[in-house]
DNA sequence: AAGAATTGTGATTCACAATTCACATTTTAC
DNA sequence: GTAAAATGTGAATTGTGAATCACAATTCTT
């Protein structure tokens, strides 16, 4: 029994969206071309007419993620104007991906991104820089309408932005997702927002 | 040629400090019985004398991580004893820790703690914990002689400071060793102290 | 110094996973 | 409709790494 042929562009995004899934439930070391196969339900030397090989589909996996960061902060940005607002949905909607998502930290911190292909390492950083930037700039026009303060350098007031969302992950992973995630946005943004904001602000609850 | 024999109990220290080491040079995925073998100078059956396998060898590597976390505490305890410099400390000397000991992000995120022997991730939630726990130890005491604020939630409070290390080990890493950890220090602990800290202090810089 | 216990060695087994290839089937182009 | 291109299949190849085992050398006990 044959599975349907389906053209290579959508197959490539079944295939990478599985792979994702896997590297979800399995972590990257559990992910096998045939796992991804089984999946997408073809046979493992199908998905070879798709991908040259497993690093190009970790490639595609690792793409799919920036994609993801990027939508994240485009529909962050379409919600609101107020930057510190904007900051405050994203560390929300960060969080509630990474909960559904162990697959990103998983990626980010994997040895096949330090070790495996050159230049992956590179991707990761690039995908990462660029979600920094995007706070970054989220940040610069809290700075220009004066609701961020300007003594906290803004690279540092992001890489701090990422600090609120990564031992939150890490802590949800290893406790077995029993770590209290909203419990930690709504204790943790005021704190963070003292040490950014201009002033404490009374409405941004 | 043979290898000179050593009593277990110093080969076991040779072995987990020559997994930790290989861990730091190629990741997890790197870490093989052959390669422990060679950097110790025994034969890869040899090493089997020591450890009942090679899971057994990770539980030790992550002993002794754990071991050297709370190193770091006890140093900073007895180095000072007002509480926010305690945590000035900590963070220097931790991220300082990190910069040379790669494994240790490495070995937290693993998916050989999260995907291999069952009670391994637990492991792992104990020794975050401990850490966390000996942190928040540190607040409260910050507390208790007002230096430290008391709307912040001393659970909270930890794991913001966890924030300031864990982003600044990434980014260092992805980012080939380019980001710089010195400036990072400079400018997000007055940030971070000013979250939690009672008042904005003169004479902590 | 003899026997027992410990530690080291080399060969080997086993499982597993990536990849290739010749061939089959379906889709597309003309 | 027919040839070519695209996609799917199963078998075979290859490499890797953990673990086992019978045997050798060393150390310890007494």
């Amino acid at each position: 029994m044959s599975a349907p042929k389906i053209q290579t562009r959508q197959r490539q995004e079944q295939i990478t969206q599985a792979a994702l899934d896997l590297i979800n439930d399995s972590g990257v070391t559990g992910l096998s071309i045939a796992g991804i196969a089984r999946r997408v339900g073809i046979v493992p030397s199908a998905l070879y007419r798709h991908f040259s090989s497993k690093d190009a589909v970790l490639d595609a996996v690792l793409d799919l993620i920036g994609q993801r960061l990027q939508d994240n902060v485009a529909h962050v940005r379409q919600k609101t104007p107020v930057p510190l607002q904007q900051l405050k949905l994203l560390f929300t909607r960060h969080t509630a991906m990474l909960s559904e998502n162990r697959a990103i930290p998983h990626m980010v911190f994997s040895d096949a991104v330090y070790y495996g292909q050159p230049g992956r390492r590179a991707r990761v950083a690039q995908i990462i820089f660029t979600y920094l930037k995007e706070i970054e700039t989220i940040i610069a026009s809290g700075r220009q309408d004066g609701s961020i303060r300007m003594d906290v350098a803004t690279a540092t007031a992001a890489v701090m932005f990422l600090g609120l969302i990564m031992p939150a992950a890490i802590l949800w992973n290893v406790s077995g997702e029993n770590f209290d995630m909203a419990t930690h946005i709504k204790t943790a943004w005021p704190a963070y927002e003292r040490s950014i904001a201009a002033q404490t602000p009374k409405e941004a609850l």
